[in-house]
DNA sequence: CAGTGGTCTAGACCACGGA
DNA sequence: CCGTGGTCTAGACCACTGG
C-alpha cells in the first residue's frame, strides 16, 4: 500500500524482487515447485493477482516455468528443453540428436586483461580454463575455450567434467549451485588456425563462426566467458528476430 | 470424461485476433494511435482487463507500443528505434552512427527452386532482386542480395530505392503497406568471393558472416528472402540470449 | 484539468493434473 | 475430488501526458 520512493516501483515488482531473493538464497531448488500463488499472496500480504503478475514476468524471463494444474517450478538446466536455449546451432538436415560434450583440457591460470574485464574480476585473480569439443552425431562441430572465475567453481577438475553426462550449465547448477540466467553473444567470422582445424577436422583457413559469449547469473553478475569456434559446413546458427 | 474442446481459446486471444485483423485491414496506420482500452472494451463487449491482456501480448510481440498517458500506437519501421530490431550488427568501437543503404542493382526475374521454397511462391513466379550495400561511417560493411515476390511489390524500381532516405522496411511499409513482423536468420561463415571482396574492399577469401534471412508479415506469410554478407573486421553480430 | 495507460483488489468461474 | 494455474469481471485508485 504505502510505497514512496524517488523512482516509483509498483507492488508486483517488489514482490518479484522478494521471490528473486528467495530463489537466489536457494529456498527452492531448480526443478522443484515454488509455493502456490495463494500461499505467496498470503505470505506477502498482497492479492493473488499481484503475485501472478510478478510470476508472469519471471516466467517470461525463463526463471520460472508455469504448469497449469501442477504448479510453478524453478527453471533448471537439467531440463533437456533448456539445452538449446543457449546453443543456437542447428544441423542443416533436421537431425535432432543431442550434441555430446567432450572435455579436452582443464587448467588453472590467472586472469589476464581480457578475462578480467569480461568476468568483472581483478587482474591476476585465479581462473579456470576449459577446452572442450562439441560433437553432433559423432562429428566435431564446435571447439570451446571457457574462462571461469576460480572462486566460483572450487574443485572443478578435468575428471569432474569427464564424469558428467549432460550440459555444462547443468553441471554448474548441480555441482556449484550456479544458475545461468542470460547471456550475450558477439559473433564474427574468422579463419581456422592450425589447432582448431585439427580439432574440427577441417582445412586450415576454413571460415568459422567465432561466438564469444558472456553468461550472467543473478544480479547480472558475469560468471562465464567463452569463445566458441563453430564449423558451419553442416550446421548453422539459428536466430529468431521478433 | 471426454474433453469437448481440445482447441480452447480464451476470450482475450479472440480479442487479440480481432485487433490483429483490424491492423491487417489497415484500420489504423503505422505510427498512429489505436482506440483506448475503454473504447475497445466497449466495441468488443468485454472488460477492459481482457482488452488489456490482448494488447499486452501484442506489445510483447512488437506489434503495438504502449505509452503511458498518451495511448497505444501501431509499431512502425519509420520509428528510428525499430532499425536495430532486425539489424544486429554493432561496431566494435561504440560508434552509434546509423548505417547508410546504397542500392547497387535492381532487376526482375523468375523464382528459382530456392527462392520459390523460401518465399512460398510458385516456381517461375515473378520476383524482384535487389543488391545493395550497407555502409557504417562511410565504410562498406554489408552486401545484401534481396529476393522479393513481384506481386507484393508492384512498381518497385531502382530509382525508388535511390530516392528513399531510410530503411528498406520503412520503404516497404510506406510505399507498399507491407509490415515486417518477425524474421528468422541462419548464420554461417563463408569466404569472400571476388565480387563480394570488391564491394566490401576486403581481400578475396576473407571470412565473412553469411546471414540468410526470411522475413514474415501478418499471418506468417514470408515476403522477403535475403542473403547478407557481413564483414566482421570492425563489427560483430550481437545476440542477446534470454 | 481530463484522458490515457498502469496497478491493485476481490471474487467467480474454467481448464488441467493427479489422487 | 481437490488444488493448481488461467481467465474474466467490475471497480477504485495511481502515474503520466498534454492542453
Amino acid at each position: 500500500m504505502a510505497q514512496e520512493s524517488p523512482t516509483f516501483s509498483p507492488l508486483y515488482r517488489q514482490i518479484k524482487t522478494l521471490i528473486l531473493q528467495a530463489l537466489e538464497a536457494g529456498e527452492w531448488r531448480p526443478g522443484q515447485a515454488i509455493p502456490s500463488e495463494q500461499e505467496l499472496a498470503a505470505r506477502f500480504s498482497v492479492s493473488q493477482g499481484t503475485v501472478r503478475k510478478a510470476i508472469d514476468e519471471m516466467a517470461a524471463e525463463n526463471l520460472l516455468i508455469r504448469k497449469q494444474g501442477k504448479g510453478t517450478f524453478v527453471a533448471s538446466h537439467n531440463d533437456p528443453r533448456a539445452l538449446f536455449r543457449f546453443l543456437r546451432l542447428v544441423p542443416m538436415d533436421g537431425d535432432l540428436s543431442h550434441p555430446q560434450s567432450v572435455p579436452l583440457d582443464c587448467w588453472r591460470a590467472k586472469a589476464g586483461q581480457e578475462a578480467s574485464r569480461m568476468l568483472g574480476i581483478e587482474l591476476g585473480a585465479p581462473i579456470i580454463i576449459v577446452r572442450r569439443l562439441l560433437r553432433f552425431a559423432q562429428k566435431p562441430v564446435v571447439v570451446d575455450e571457457i574462462y571461469l572465475p576460480g572462486d566460483v567453481f572450487p574443485g572443478l577438475t578435468f575428471e569432474a567434467l569427464q564424469d558428467w553426462n549432460g550440459s555444462l550449465y547443468s553441471l554448474f547448477e548441480t555441482r556449484f549451485g550456479l544458475r545461468m540466467i542470460r547471456a550475450q553473444e558477439r559473433i564474427r567470422a574468422v579463419a581456422a588456425d592450425r589447432s582448431t582445424s585439427e580439432a574440427l577436422k577441417v582445412p586450415e583457413g576454413t571460415p568459422l563462426l567465432s561466438v564469444e559469449r558472456v553468461t550472467y547469473t543473478y544480479g547480472d553478475k558475469p560468471v562465464e566467458w567463452r569463445r566458441g569456434l563453430y564449423s558451419t559446413a553442416e550446421h548453422f546458427y539459428l536466430n529468431e528476430l521478433n
